[in-house]
DNA sequence: TATAAACCTGACTAATTTAGTCAAGTATAT
DNA sequence: ATATACTTGACTAAATTAGTCAGGTTTATA
């Protein structure tokens, strides 16, 4: 099981943003050079949270991005929903009543898997953004 | 972040082989067929879960792999760990002092993948086979 | 003692997914 | 005007996954 870079970097550059989010947007070639990542990748990404109403673009000279909400309001579960980072523990699709495998029913630990993926989600419906920014605040001091 | 095949099989076939461990050793044949999972794929983990003393094998005729540990004290991570499904949320090494993306010091999120990676592995270290067997047991009645 | 069931091992491969790159735009402050 | 910065879509290399395949070796039992 393992995170992807879209994912992490989505949540990287969002702290970013909103520890730089005094007045002005903040455009993501500054992103790009404080935290490494690349500028053509990253310009997905926030296609991705534009779309999905976290952040908000500004064209042209100055430009850049905006959060569109409080940073308390913005969960971990929002913004990997928008960048399509989902956790995914069983095969079979989970509407359905046939198992993984094209079994016509339900495997052994599926409820297993079904618990860990609660578990997961769980951890990511509580942290936002501002919960993180205050932790990386508070190491620092 | 998605769970693999291996691992999910590798616990679905762990629980299969307890619920059917009275005296006789499992035959992976039975296990396959019961699972619908390929067999030469059940090999290899198989393989794996004997090399880290999870089952027991029983060559030749009649022969098949009995557990090798009481059921309650196989925990999820045990079975995770001997197949190799670990749980991977930051890309820089751990040990190193450098962070991901090869930057000098660790990124503004490395804490909380550390603590998400935490999160998940507390759920993999209390659940044992013997709990599944339990919760499978139960769910028939 | 021949045979078949079952474990054992390593190499190979197709398909999928990831992590980007690249190219060609459009909008706007100065 | 022009440079900065967002916008979009297509493309690709590398890595990973989920197996398959081809050979073994061991041992109960007829
Ligand atoms: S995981 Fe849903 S049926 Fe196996
Ligand atoms: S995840 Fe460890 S430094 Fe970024």
């Amino acid at each position: 099981m393992k995170l992807t870079s879209k994912g992490r970097y989505a949540v990287m550059a969002l702290v970013d943003l909103a520890k730089f989010n005094s007045i002005n947007p903040v455009s993501l070639r500054d992103i790009s050079l404080r935290q490494g990542i690349s500028l053509d990748y990253l310009e997905q990404i926030f296609s991705k949270l534009r779309k999905k109403e976290i952040v908000q673009s500004v064209r042209g000279i100055q430009g850049g991005y905006v959060l569109n909400k409080k940073a308390k309001e913005i969960k971990l579960t929002n913004i990997f929903d928008a960048v399509d980072e989902k956790v995914k523990t069983v095969q079979c699709k989970k509407e359905s009543k046939k198992g993984c495998n094209g079994r016509s029913s339900k495997c052994l630990t599926h409820d297993l898997w079904d618990e860990l993926e609660n578990h997961i989600n769980n951890f990511f419906e509580k942290k936002s953004l501002e919960d993180l920014i205050k932790d990386n605040f508070e190491r620092r001091i």
